[in-house]
RNA sequence: GGCCCCGUGGUCAAGCGGUCAAGACACCGCCCUUUCACGGCGGUAACAGGAGUUCGAUUCUCCUCGGGGUCACCA
């Protein structure tokens, strides 16, 4: 079989990870296939299109490294991929489906409906259409229809029996049809409602597999009473679920919950989201966790996908994202860095080769998340120097205002006299400083590190940090440390 | 509320009648160490509840409870 599946988003915003796991998964499951992946943009619903959202669906795709055989951009045999560009193709389809009785004009308007809905509803009851215009004759129909007034075309759905149809994940799906509405085929503007235009479409274009949201699950029984009224084969199913923040809420745009191109600029890379998107509703069934996009294609399959919904865990992304990072080459990572940096106003800092190095070296086993880095290394470019004089006692370390303070009246003219301020020559002066006053390394650098940084957590230690600041910094910022133990004794 | 779907640690998730019920994140402890992080080692923690079926249920059935979805001229 050629495998053909489709992504259909309707350009309404942006695109959440939710839409993109879909999309991810639809295009895993045609590229290991040797099928095909199809965009369609679905903007039936004149009234909610938003200016650029399909630019931003092609970019988040590309970004994520899907591409896609045939859409809106590309062409494609079964085109046009744009619905409202396909606007003339369903209206014969339903006028077919009225001839067969699997449909009917209806003349109520969206006033009498929701008077009439309205009124059962106060009642406790739940509203369903009347069939108030089945039976309305051709003739009738006919004058209406001369006379321009508006109308819908609604599916006609049996009075009893049952509706059905087959899942690849939640397996056979039943509903008796007296639960089923007449549902709008084509609106009174002349466009297919989605529903409508996804059976045409799906089958026009030749779908083989429809992988969307759970939220479609229970209106697939009445597709598939369209498609046997056409006498059409049906698409395999498969619905996936629903991506939750927490238990009780699904993750939504409306509510704050990052989109992809939100996760990017956060620094997150787009390798590491998708990985960890994938691994969210899906599992290959063994223990691996790490996987390129060659290796999805060859992992993913129909039977791994879950039935239940899962939460998105912001924790688990972070922590993929930073073994991503972690497993960056050198150049890559300051590469990608270095803007960070600038903003943090170190760029100057990182100019040269070994600065980059040391950079990376401190820098990129403690990178989560790429804009977290400006946080970390500002105190290089400015010292807070109102920083609390507790920050010299550390038990660990063995350090109070008194050691330090004769620590660093060692060390400062100690390290004034260093002929080359390098991270070598820094470390042999300091650490020999240590050895011969018979102290732990810790005891001499602590205070170092605190009197340059005014932090009790850095990134590096005080050789680094000595190293980076440069010498007249750094030895400005250790008689700061020194003159504020001072004060306070 | 009707209908549909789901229910293994805090989270993701393996399991598909017989297991001491994997693994990962998070958390905790220890080690390494120049703080933190990285890395290494170890630990706490789960089959929603109740009836069945069966020699035997996490696994099959039913009920209860909990959660989600859906009931639009939205998709």
């Amino acid at each position: 079989m050629n495998v053909r599946t489709r992504f259909a988003p309707s350009p309404t915003g942006f695109m959440h990870v939710g839409n993109l796991r879909t999309a991810l998964y639809a295009w895993l499951w045609a590229r290991k296939n040797g099928g095909s992946f199809i965009l369609r943009i679905e903007d039936t619903d004149q009234a909610r299109l938003v200016e650029g959202a399909e630019e931003t669906v092609y970019r988040t795709l590309k970004t994520a490294g899907m591409d896609w055989d045939e859409g809106p951009d590309v062409g494609g045999e079964y085109g046009p991929y744009v619905q409202s560009c396909r606007k003339n193709m369903y209206l014969p389809y339903a006028e077919q489906l009225v001839r067969s009785g699997h449909a009917y004009y209806c003349f109520c308007t969206k006033e009498e409906l929701d008077e009439r809905r309205a009124a059962v509803e106060a009642e406790g009851g739940a509203f369903k259409y009347d069939k108030h215009c089945l039976n309305m004759s051709r003739e009738e129909v006919e004058r209406r229809i001369a006379e321009g007034r508006p109308y819908v075309i609604r599916q006609n759905v049996p009075a009893d029996g049952e509706a059905s149809f087959d899942d690849a994940i939640f397996g056979h799906i039943s509903v008796s049809c007296s639960e089923l509405d007449d549902m709008i085929l084509i609106k009174a503007d002349g466009m297919p409602t989605y529903n409508f235009a996804n059976v045409i479409d799906d089958h026009t274009m030749a779908i083989t597999h429809v992988l969307r949201g759970m939220e479609y699950l229970s209106s697939t029984p009445k597709y598939n009473l369209l498609y046997d009224a056409f006498g059409w084969e049906k698409p395999t199913y498969v619905h996936l679920t629903t991506i939750m923040r927490d238990a009780t809420h699904k993750l939504s745009k409306r509510d704050g919950d990052a989109t992809f191109e939100d996760l990017i600029k956060l620094g997150y890379l787009p390798e590491a989201i998708i990985n960890y998107l994938a691994l969210v509703g899906w599992s290959p069934g063994d223990e691996r966790e790490f996987f390129t996009m060659n290796e999805l294609i060859q992992a993913f399959s129909l039977e791994g996908l879950s039935k239940s919904p899962a939460i998105f865990d912001h924790n688990k992304l972070r922590w993929m994202n930073a073994e991503y990072i972690r497993r960056m080459d050198a150049e890559a990572y300051i590469e990608r860095a270095l803007p960070e940096l600038k903003t943090a106003g170190v760029g100057a800092m990182a100019e040269t080769a070994e600065a980059k190095e040391l950079f990376v070296r401190i820098l990129q086993p403690r990178t989560e998340v790429f804009s977290d880095i400006a946080g970390i290394v500002d105190f290089l470019a400015r010292l807070d120097e109102g920083y609390s004089v507790e920050l010299f006692t550390n038990k660990k370390s063995r350090t109070n205002p008194e050691v330090c303070r004769s620590v660093l009246n060692a060390v400062i003219p100690m390290l004034e006299a260093l002929p080359d301020w390098t991270e070598n020559a820094l470390h042999d002066s300091l650490l020999g400083f240590a050895e011969a006053a018979g102290m732990k390394n810790g005891t001499v650098l602590w205070p170092v590190r605190i009197a340059m940084s005014g932090r009790t957590v850095t990134p590096g230690g005080a050789i680094e940090i000595a190293a980076l600041l440069g010498r007249n910094e750094a030895l400005r910022r250790l008689k700061l440390g020194l003159s504020k133990l001072d004060a306070e004794r």
